[in-house]
RNA sequence: GGGGAGGUGCCCGAGUGAAGGGGACGGGCUGUAAACCCGUUGGCGCUGCCUACAGUGGUUCGAAUCCACUCCUCCCCA
């Protein structure tokens, strides 16, 4: 194969949607060399063990590491064990627990299963920061510190940001991007993916490196997806997420909430279409030409498609038809199996079924009552008292997006 | 070590009987979109009761508010 072609080749699939690329001379030399003596690039790119429930927004880096190994590189999944344990005290979040390893071991598993979801199993090495960050002496952490300043620490955005704002900075914060840049050191990374919010952190891990001797990492960000609320990036703690194991429906769902604003930037960052034809479906929004819902739908399809398969995309398509769109009556979905079951043996008061369902306080099932968000059978029912029977009230409402059918319990 | 400013429900924030805003949730309209309008936003089998302004104790008929001590954050000086 024609050497030049090649690098062009792999060049185009790794700059696709990254946002910083440090440096593209760099990344041409290391990629000519491994083209040159066979041997593949090591691609690190840190994960934290704390959530491990994989949502669409981790799938943009995933995607990119898959790009990697797809071009024959090794990819090296690293589960940051320790620095999790570090974690980061800004804001109302109490600090975090630490993980015991049994926790991180479950943690991890989760983790792998998911993501293989999307990566080669065969061509991933998974790794453990705990493993070098354990042996490391206060002797050694010390000497790693002085490796850096403060004065550079504070050119990291939400340092600076936090410093200026007369706000809490811990010491230990410091030591996150250090060690994380000690990792690629330990690893021999030769590109560090991460999100642009890692920028600083993956920066950190070239002057360690060359401080080592090494030659240093190549950088590359992915952008940060905004989550479902389009304003937040995605992220469990704001509960504005999509996760890859959600049920087909949920994904469904939640895909077809988003605003029409954001469903163009998933387009961008989530689909496999082209750039062109985004920007055509872009103009034919524009002209009235293709309803913004129905671009939306088939982005929903895809997604879906992607984690689960053709059918359960058209399943999940049909009932949030049937659920929305046609607007079925409750009634009508009491033999629904894609709506969850609810086992009731014995009569009780609506704001206990409420409480029940959505695991709420008894104040806030009365609230949602008292407001109206409450349907049983046919009928929006305000009666806080209100009994619900089994057998009789079969399918409840509550809000506009949580339905349960009721089964009875002999 | 010395001096000063602070800590109010998810967030910001006024304040000697918990304003106001943001967010969130719910209702209406719609396309489970946006915008807009309305309502709710500590707990409790709730026409009522209980709990809450960093924590503990005190003064008082009555304390977010006054006093003491403690914890936490920030600033200035050293």
């Amino acid at each position: 194969m024609n050497l030049k072609n090649e690098l062009k080749r792999q060049l185009e699939l790794i700059k696709r949607g990254v946002v910083d690329f440090i440096s593209e001379e760099e990344m041409r030399s290391k990629l000519t060399r491994s083209l040159d003596d066979g041997k593949p690039l090591r691609i690190k790119a840190g994960f934290d063990p704390t959530a491990p429930d994989l949502h669409l927004g981790h799938t943009v880096l995933l995607q990119k590491m898959r790009h990697f190994q797809d071009l024959g590189h090794h990819v090296i999944f690293l589960i940051g064990d320790y620095t999790g344990m570090i974690g980061d005290p800004t804001g109302r979040s109490e600090t975090r627990i630490a993980l015991t390893e049994e926790e991180v071991l479950e943690n991890a598993k989760t983790y792998q299963e998911q993501t293989f979801k999307i990566l080669d199993v065969d061509r991933t090495e998974v790794v453990f920061n705990s493993s070098w960050m354990k042996k490391l002496s206060a002797h050694d952490l010390i000497e790693l510190a002085a490796k850096y300043s403060v004065a550079r620490m504070l050119e990291r955005d939400d340092f600076r940001r936090r410093y200026t704002e007369h706000r809490h900075i811990s010491i230990h914060e410091f030591l996150y991007p250090l060690i994380q840049g000690y990792d690629s050191v330990v690893l021999e990374a030769d590109v560090e993916l991460g999100g642009t919010d890692q920028m600083f952190n993956l920066l950190v891990g070239r002057d360690l490196m060359r401080s080592s001797g090494q030659e240093p990492q190549v950088v590359i960000t992915m952008p940060l997806l905004e989550g479902t609320d389009g304003i937040q990036k995605m992220s469990k703690t704001f509960d504005n997420y999509i996760g890859v194991t959600d049920p087909p429906g949920e994904i469904y769902g939640k895909m077809m909430s988003i605003s029409d604003e954001l469903m163009l930037r998933y387009y961008e960052l989530l689909s496999s279409i082209t750039i062109d034809e985004l920007e055509k479906l872009k103009g034919d929004m524009v002209s009235g030409a293709v309803h913004p819902m129905d671009a939306k739908r088939s982005l929903a399809r895809e997604i879906v498609e992607r984690y689960y398969d053709r059918k359960a995309a058209k399943g999940a398509e049909e009932h949030f038809n049937k659920l929305f769109s046609e607007r079925k009556s409750l009634e009508e979905l009491a033999n629904d199996e894609m709506i969850d079951f609810w086992e009731i043996s014995e009569a009780m008061p609506l704001f206990k079924v409420v409480s029940s369902l959505r695991n709420t306080s008894t104040s806030e099932a009365i609230r949602l009552i008292k407001g109206g968000a409450v349907r049983v059978m046919e009928g929006k029912v305000t009666d806080t008292n209100y009994l619900v029977t089994p057998g009789k009230d079969k399918v409840i409402k509550v809000g506009k997006k949580f339905f349960r059918i009721l089964e009875s319990k002999e």
